[in-house]
DNA sequence: GATGAATGAGTGTTCATTCAT
DNA sequence: CATGAATGAACACTCATTCAT
C-alpha cells in the first residue's frame, strides 16, 4: 500500500465538468461532423493535449458524453415513478418529465440525438442503455397483460409514446408548438389516445 | 481525342447520377463526420476536380442532394393522393407509401436524417421542403373542419401520424419491427386513434 | 481508352527526386528516430501534403528510399562484372566498387544501414533484396566447388568479405582509415586471404 | 506515510536498474524511433516524472545506457584476458568472449547498435569508449612488431576481427549461422587467416 | 524522492479546394 | 469538360518536460 505524505496534483473535476459542456456546446454549435478536440478543448479552456488526460481519445470522449446524458435522462425520467399507482397516471408523468427534460436541456438532447444517428452509436452497448428504461418497459407490460394497453409490440407503443414527444419538445423541429401546460396535456392525450385498449 | 457532335450534351448526366447516389452511399456507410469529397468522387468514379462542375462546394453538394431526395420522398408519398375520398383512407394510404418509401429507400432516409440533424440543415429553406407536403396540410385542416380529426395544432397531429413511422420503418430504431402488411395496418390503427376525434 | 485532348497536370519527376534526396539528406543529418514527414518536405521544398502524393505514407517513403538504394548499389557493384574471370579478380572488382560506392554515396549508405537497423527493416522482403547481390553468391558457390575459397557457410564468407569493406569505406567509423588505392588494395589481401583456401 | 530510517538509500537502485532495463526493452521493441519517455517509464513501472530523477532528460538516459553496455561488454570481452599467453590464443578468446557476448546480450548489443547508428553517438567520448578496448589494441601491435600479424592499420585488422563477429552473432543480420562451437572456431580460423602475417 | 496532471510543440495524415493542362 | 497535382489548414494524437503537491 502506496501512502503519500504528501499529496501529488490531483485530477480536477472542474476540468471534466468543463469538458463535458464544451463537447455539448461544441456539437450542437457546429454540428458531430465538424467537431473537432482542439475546438472542444478550447471551449473547454483547456489544451487539447490535456483533454487526452480525461479521455482515451476522441472516441471514449463522445461516447462517455453520450452515455452520461443518458443515465441522467433516465434518473430525470424516473422522478417519482410509482409502478403501482393508475397506468395513465403514470404515463402522464414519464411523459411530462421526458418533455420537460428536453425542453430544459436541448443541447444534451439534441448531443443525443446527433449521436445516435452517427456511427459512433455503434459502439456502445445498447442494452446497457435501454436496462435504464426498463420499469418503463415492465409497466407497459403490465398494461398489456391488464388490457388497458392495446397488445402490439414493444416498439410500436414506444414509437407512438415517446417518438412524438420527441419532435414536440424540440424546438428544431417544432418552433411553433407552444409548450403551456394544457398544450402538453393535450399532447399525450393523444399519446393515450394511441396506446390505450 | 475527344469529338464533340452537335447536340451532344456537355454536363455528362450520368457523372450527376453517380454523384448524388455516391453522397449517399458514403455517407451512410462512413457517416457525415468521415464523409469527404475525395472520398465521395472515388466512390462515383470521378476526380475530385470533377465534382467542382457539378457542385459549388462540398456545402452544395450534400444540401443538393438532401433536397433532391426529399423531392423524391414527397413524389412518392403522394402516389395516388386523392384529397376527396374518406379520410382515414387517405392517411392510410400516405402512412403506408411513407412506411415502403422508407423501407426501400433507406439509405436515401437514413442520409437525409443525418443531414437534419446536421448544421447543414440551416441552409435549406424548410418552407420550401414543407411546400411538397402541403398538400396533407389541407387534408389535414379538412379532417378537422369536419370534427374527423382532432382539433389541436398541426405540430401535434404531425407528431403522432408522421414521427412514429420514422421510427418503425427505421431498422436502425427497431430492429424487432416485422413490417408485415398486418403490422403496419396495426400500427396506422395506432395513429389514427391518437388524431382521430 | 481514356486520350485527353488536352492533358492534365503531370507528376513531377524533380519532385519524386527532391523528395527522395531529402529524405536521405534528412535522415542522415538528424537521424531515423528525429526525422519526420514535415521536415523532409520542408527539405525538399514541397507542402508536407505534397509528399502524399507520390508516397502512401511515411512508411512507403522510407521502404522506398531504401529499396531504390538497394538496387543503385546492387547495379554499382557489378558493373563489368564478369563471372567468367579468375575467381581472385571479380572479387576484388566488385569489393573495390563497393567500397567506392560507399565512399562516393556515403550518406545513401548510412541511410541503408540506418534503415536496416531500423523496425521498418522487416517490412521488405529480405529475399527481393538478395536476388539483386545473386550473381555474386554463384561465383562464391563455383569458388567452392572449385576449392579455390574456404568451404564454408555463405554467411560466414560474406561476413569477412563485404561487411569489413563497410566499416572500412565508412568515414563514421574509420576516420584514420586513408582509402588510397593501395591501401584498399592492402585490405581486400586480408578479405581474401580470410576467405581462400 | 514514509519515514526515513538512517542510511536509507534515498536513490532507489531498482528503479534506476528498472530503467536501464526498461529502455533497452522497448528501444528493442520498437525500435529508436518510437520510443518515448512515456513508455520506458511504464515499462520500467515508475512514472514519467521519476525517470528525471535519475536522468537529467531523455539524452541523458539514452547515452548512459549506451555507455554502461559499452563499458559491460568490454569488460566481458576481457575476461581471463592475459596479454603474455600465444596471440592467436588471446584473439581467439577475446573473439569467442565476444561472440557470446552478442549471442547472450543481443538486446543490450541490438541497443548499442543502433544507438551507433543514430545522431547521438555524436554526443559520446569515442576516445573513452575506446579506452576500455585499449589492452587488445597494445597485442595488437605487439603482434604486428613480432611479425605475426601483417603490418597494415589498426582500422583494416579491427574490420576483419571484430566486425565480421557482430554479423555472424547478430541473428538478425545471419539467421542461418548455426553458433555452434565448431562454427565459431572455423569462423574463428577466416578471421585469423585475414590477420594473420 | 516520487507522482499524476498539465501543456506547447510536434507527429503523421487527410481535408476542401484550386490550378495548369 | 475533365483531370491529377498541389497545398495551407486542419485533423487526432503523442511528445519531452515541468509543476504542484
Amino acid at each position: 500500500m502506496i501512502v503519500y505524505f504528501r499529496g501529488m496534483r490531483t485530477r480536477d473535476d472542474d476540468k471534466q465538468t468543463a469538458l463535458f459542456e464544451a463537447t455539448i456546446k461544441v456539437v450542437n454549435d457546429i454540428g458531430f461532423a465538424a467537431s473537432s478536440v482542439s475546438k472542444i478543448a478550447k471551449e473547454a479552456g483547456v489544451s487539447p493535449a490535456t483533454l487526452y488526460v480525461y479521455y482515451k481519445n476522441k472516441e471514449d470522449l463522445l461516447v462517455s458524453t453520450y452515455i452520461d446524458i443518458k443515465q441522467d435522462m433516465s434518473r430525470e425520467l424516473l422522478v417519482g415513478f410509482d409502478p403501482d399507482g393508475p397506468l395513465r397516471d403514470i404515463f402522464k408523468q414519464v411523459w411530462i418529465q421526458l418533455f420537460e427534460y428536453i425542453a430544459e436541456n436541448s443541447s444534451c438532447f439534441h448531443y443525443a440525438e446527433q449521436f445516435a444517428n452517427s456511427p459512433y452509436s455503434q459502439l456502445v452497448n445498447t442494452q446497457e442503455i435501454e436496462r435504464y428504461f426498463e420499469p418503463l418497459t415492465q409497466v407497459l407490460q403490465h398494461g398489456i397483460d391488464q388490457k388497458i394497453i392495446k397488445n402490439v409490440s414493444f416498439d410500436i407503443l414506444k414509437a407512438f409514446i415517446f417518438y412524438p414527444v420527441m419532435m414536440l419538445a424540440n424546438p428544431k423541429h417544432c418552433q411553433n408548438f407552444d409548450s403551456s401546460p394544457e398544450n402538453i396535456e393535450t399532447a399525450f392525450g393523444l399519446a393515450w389516445d394511441a396506446i390505450k385498449f
